[in-house]
This record gives structure tokens, C-alpha cells and sequence, in this order.
DNA sequence: CTTGACTCTGTACTAAGGTACATACTTTAT
DNA sequence: ATAAAGTATGTACCTTAGTACAGAGTCAAG
């Protein structure tokens, strides 16, 4: 659970620079260097990787995950509030992508109903008047 | 319609910056400096900049809007194809975001449920057994 | 004991889509 | 005529989340 950064990058399957980059951010702490030898990373550094892989996945910028790990369950409802505003992005992240959906099936209908290929309406509806 | 930079620019509402940065970057052609004064801009890079825009708001990138202009009504059969991508990237996002969604959803139920401040399910969730 | 694999450190680069600034010049309004 | 506002040009910087690489040191196997 525990090793030098090649050995837990691959364990958590990210790239050795990610991990070196959340070091310079400060979103992990780099081990000691020992005067012999290679760094080890311990096992609290793996699982707060893993943390922000998961983080991540529920659509956590960096800088989220960053006051997410500050909190660190001392504050359930800060976090709660954080999780609100990501879903309040991500649903309007939604309706902005379901407009986006219906313009463009509209497009592509009205593309194949022409038999004309040079007078294109996609380009039309785009180009002013 | 046509005008200085600065003048198309609050036209359209862009920024001027990003008219320079579109005619570097070769979307738009940017008019011969006259001897004398200031550039103008003719009524067809006002369009264009605008069909841009409007290609932005489908979802183009710059870059698809690249070829979509050098296609320019041509060929509707490729902008069709290229209207097809951009739907089915929408549409895989839009799948993405539903399920986002829905697990953020859980997080803050649980969440609302709890009532020990200290032991945030979220943070639980997150964090590694 | 040497070769190959690994780590350390620092710096530079990537994509995308711009924004900002410094310097010099021109135009317009007063 | 002079000041304010606008433009031209080139370069540098911004965000986000990393990736790449060079050069030097270290570790483990044969």
C-alpha cells in the first residue's frame, strides 16, 4: 500500500506527474525525501490520490476537491453545500446541453430533407440575412 | 455595418482582442491597412465573425468551424456529417452529465439525512475503506 | 561492475479560447 | 492646438489539468 512514486502511480493508475503535480498544488504533501534513497509515499497519500480521483469523477473542479479536503468531515454542511452548487452547474450544464440537442437534430433534419447539396440550411441558419 | 475595430467589435459584442486573435489565428482575414488611418472592416467579416459566434453557441469549436467556413455551403453532405459529431459528442455528454447528476443527487440526500456534522456521508463516500 | 530501470529536480509545453499590456501612432472632440 | 480616445503591433499571460523531457543521481539484477 505504501512505495515509491512509480509503484503507487501505478497502483492508482495515474501518471507519476499527475501525483508530482498535486504536489506543487498542495493538494498532497510530499514525503520526506530520506538522505539515502527514494521517497516512499505512505498509505494516508494514496487514499487522499484516490480521493481526488473520486472527487473528480463526481465533477469536483481541483480547487473544490482542494476546500473538500480542508472540510474533511469536520463540516458536513459545508461539503453538502459544495455538492449543491456542483449539482446546480451541472444542471444547467444539462438544459444547456439539451438546447444544444434539439438545435442541432433540427439542423440535421432540415439537411436531410435538401436535395439541393449547395444551398446547405445548416450554413444558412448560421449565416446573417 | 462596417466600421474600425472598435466599433464592429461592440457591434458584435466581442472583445477587439478577439478579433485580433480570430485573424491570427486565420478564421477571419484581416483588411489592408490603408496608407492613411485605421483599418475597416468590410460587412462580410462582420458576418463572418457572427456566423462564428453563432456556430459557438452549437457547439463548434473553433477548429470545426475552420472547415464548416471553408466548406461554406458547398458541400452540404460533409457539414451534415460534421453537424452529426457534434451531436453525438452532445449526446454522450448529456448521458455523462444525467449520471452525474443523479449521483450528486444521493450524496446530498444522504446527506440531508444525516444528522452527525462530524461524519459527512459525502466525504465518506469519497473516502478510500 | 555494469546495465537497465527507476527517481529527483526543474523547467517547458500542451489544448482552447481568448485577455492584457506596452509602446507608438492616428483621429476626433473641444 | 491639445488632450482624450481610438488603433496598430507584438508579445506575454490567463485558466485547467496535467504531460514531457533533460540531466543527474540511485537502486537492483545478472
Amino acid at each position: 500500500m505504501s512505495g515509491t512514486i512509480g509503484k503507487i502511480a501505478k497502483l492508482i493508475g495515474v501518471n507519476k506527474e499527475t501525483i508530482r503535480f498535486y504536489e506543487r498544488n498542495g493538494l498532497i504533501s510530499q514525503p520526506q525525501k530520506p538522505s539515502e534513497g527514494y521517497r516512499v509515499y505512505p498509505k494516508e497519500t494514496v487514499d487522499r490520490i484516490r480521493f481526488i480521483k473520486r472527487a473528480q469523477e463526481l465533477g469536483f473542479t481541483l480547487k473544490e476537491i482542494e476546500s473538500l479536503l480542508s472540510l474533511n468531515s469536520e463540516c458536513c454542511s459545508k461539503v453538502e453545500a459544495l455538492a449543491k452548487q456542483r449539482l446546480a452547474s451541472v444542471q444547467s450544464k444539462l438544459e444547456d446541453l439539451k438546447q444544444l440537442e434539439h438545435a442541432l437534430l433540427e439542423s440535421i433534419t432540415k439537411c436531410q430533407t435538401n436535395d439541393d447539396d449547395s444551398h446547405c440550411p445548416i450554413i444558412n441558419a448560421l449565416s446573417p440575412k
